[in-house]
DNA sequence: CCTGAAAATCGTGAGAT
DNA sequence: ATCTCACGATTTTCAGG
């Protein structure tokens, strides 16, 4: 899908606050609610927005620990690579799961709510997987910024 | 803030997707609409939902790396940390902040369109800083889970 | 592609329980 | 706390440019 200056400006706006009116929307970037609201069902069934979510405070619903994992596999082997993979996503308190070069292979961030619950995670996720060589865990103290905001000035 | 469970049960359906109507909330909790509009906004007062935001595709708007870079310190004096914590939120291409224990002091995720944007990158947030020690970049090769959602499940 | 108007849907507050 | 109902606003569709 090829973008336009419209365009961006409406993603910047909804990833900024996607509550924002569609009339609100159109007074801001000069164009009429209908257009707006094509513009966005566009981006939408293009998978430019991939979704709409309400971002909850970890910390309001008592899980307040988030946790960083490095983790290093014994074998890359693909089939081994896909079940892994799998693994951590399927893992609800996973949240974000990064495939990485250099030093290890995954990076993890992690949501729980005592170390308890996390100490239980790892033996899911890394002592009984069986293709896990190594990892390394890093607690959070602060989460100084949590978003997955991308430039979009043009 | 008290949550109940269908406060719960509200926060996990609008963060799953949270353009959901209040209509269909209403059926899906089996409260009225009103109930149902009356909770949401005091889940947003309370601050539990921080914000309402679209998830924009990197790639789809032309800035499909992901950077992992963990950064080391040379000092750890509270009013060089605040600086540090501060240049690195108000970078727009800094996603993400952790300030953790461990061997490393901070974790960023990072998106750029290409390599030359995070050698400058680089050059503003470490080597022109002053009071980074070291820092190690990890290139993601895959973005395998990305969300903010935190397990919600009574 | 756009605008503008009509139709459908939604959010919200009042009043009652 | 809750519900129902009704009003105003918003979203969405559609005709015409």
């Amino acid at each position: 899908m090829l973008l336009d200056n419209y365009d961006i400006k409406l993603l910047s706006l909804l990833q900024a606050d996607s509550k924002t009116s569609q009339r609100q929307l159109s007074e801001e970037v000069n164009l009429s609610p209908s257009a707006v609201n094509r513009r966005i069902a566009a981006l939408e069934a293009a998978g430019v927005i991939m979704t709409t979510v309400a971002v909850v405070d970890p910390t309001a619903v008592g899980r307040p620990i988030t946790i960083l994992v490095e983790v290093k596999l014994e074998s890359e082997r693909l089939d081994l690579l896909d079940q892994v993979k799998k693994s951590f996503a399927n893992c609800v308190q996973v949240q974000q799961v990064y495939y990485v070069t250099g030093d290890f292979d995954f990076m993890l961030v992690i949501n729980v709510k005592d170390m308890s619950e996390y100490e239980k995670l790892t033996r899911e996720l890394f002592f009984s997987a069986g293709n896990i060589k190594t990892f390394k865990t890093y607690v959070a103290m602060q989460r100084i910024k949590v978003s997955l905001n991308v430039p979009l000035t043009i």
